[in-house]
DNA sequence: TAGCTTACTTACTAGTAGGTAAGTAAGTCA
DNA sequence: TGACTTACTTACCTACTAGTAAGTAAGCTA
């Protein structure tokens, strides 16, 4: 097995890398085994070797998105300390992932979620739980310090944040158009600053 | 051939509101001939004898839905005059597609774009330029009438409007959960008013 | 160096996908 | 009454789906 920390990159991880990018693009069920295989150069029987089945490699996908998400999290809180500049960080993140013509893992996975695995459901509400979670934090802080309002619990504002952010994203992305992601953040932090 | 104002609802009717349901919840690629075919009790090929294509029949199903849809604006211009009113019964289509546990069905289709025919994806393309063109008279009709304000353009308000719907809709029938959809509701007429 | 592990390939399976050709029963119409 | 149309069914096709069994080359390990 190659070094964890040397420029070649892993089969297993080429292979997340090509389905997560798949999967943005057309949904889980638009792509198959033989899709990803192909793209890296190896046979469907070599991707069975590191994720036994389609929900294992599903399951593995959102656990990396989410890892790397908190990550981003984890990141802009300790680059940035105003509460409304904790929100703007935050959806650059997703003009980020728009900008490659992508939708959100989670959100795609959204749309699909009656013909998800198990397991891969579970994973998708633990990454909006995760990411209700930190902004709801963020609102309360901001609340406190007085540069963010919003009506009813912060939580539930938490939650108008994402949807308003995941569908501005749907929409954009069909119409290969980030400015409308672009106009929909604009509202959201007018409405809460 | 039956008689178009009788009780019998035609095979191509029933397959229509069959594949329309599913679709809703598992979006087109997750539904295939043969579910709406054993649903309603006819052979695949009955089915493609109305449908001569898989893309056909997704193309009827939008048609179909769109014109619902401008019905449906259609009789909230003739029932409200008031514009904030207007908007609160433009979401209360989106609360009652929920609450039958769908997704709207072209916010589905709209995440599957990358995969869809190109005739499906123009007609995905026309149903939200129908909703954002009647959104935005009366977004023009309430600033006029000092009922509802936004910022920049109507057409770009009502973009956010459709975007902010879209995306609760996918979220709140993730969690089985309409409250969400309320919840981004009333912000959403909070921001306007 | 013998045995084991890793990371595959080749060749296959059963099931499902959309789609079609040919036939048929029932009804319409000149 | 014979030709035609409608609304199907049966039986099939090819392509693709996820998944598997068996084999192999290379490297690591006692």
């Amino acid at each position: 097995m190659k070094a964890v920390d040397d420029a070649v990159i892993s089969t297993a991880e080429r292979a997340l890398d090509v389905a997560e990018r798949l999967v943005q693009v057309r949904g889980f069920n638009g792509v198959s085994y033989a899709d990803v295989a192909t793209e890296i150069g190896v046979t469907k029987a070599a991707l069975h070797y590191h994720f036994a089945s389609k929900a294992e490699l599903g399951e593995a996908l959102i656990g990396r998105y989410t890892a790397r998400f908190a990550a981003a999290l984890d990141d802009i809180d300790h680059r940035v300390t105003d509460a409304p500049e904790k929100i703007s960080a935050y959806a650059t993140i997703y003009l980020d992932v728009l900008r490659q013509q992508r939708m959100c893992l989670c959100g795609m996975l959204a749309a699909e979620y009656q013909t998800l695995p198990v397991p891969m459901q579970h994973a998708v509400v633990r990454f909006f739980d995760l990411n209700e979670t930190w902004l709801e934090g963020v609102l309360v802080q901001g609340r406190r310090e007085g540069t963010l309002r919003h009506c009813g619990s912060a939580r539930n504002a938490a939650q108008v944040v994402i949807s308003t952010l995941e569908g501005a994203m749907l929409v954009a992305r069909m119409h290969d158009d980030p400015a409308r992601l672009e106009a929909a953040t604009g509202q959201l932090l007018a409405e809460l600053t």
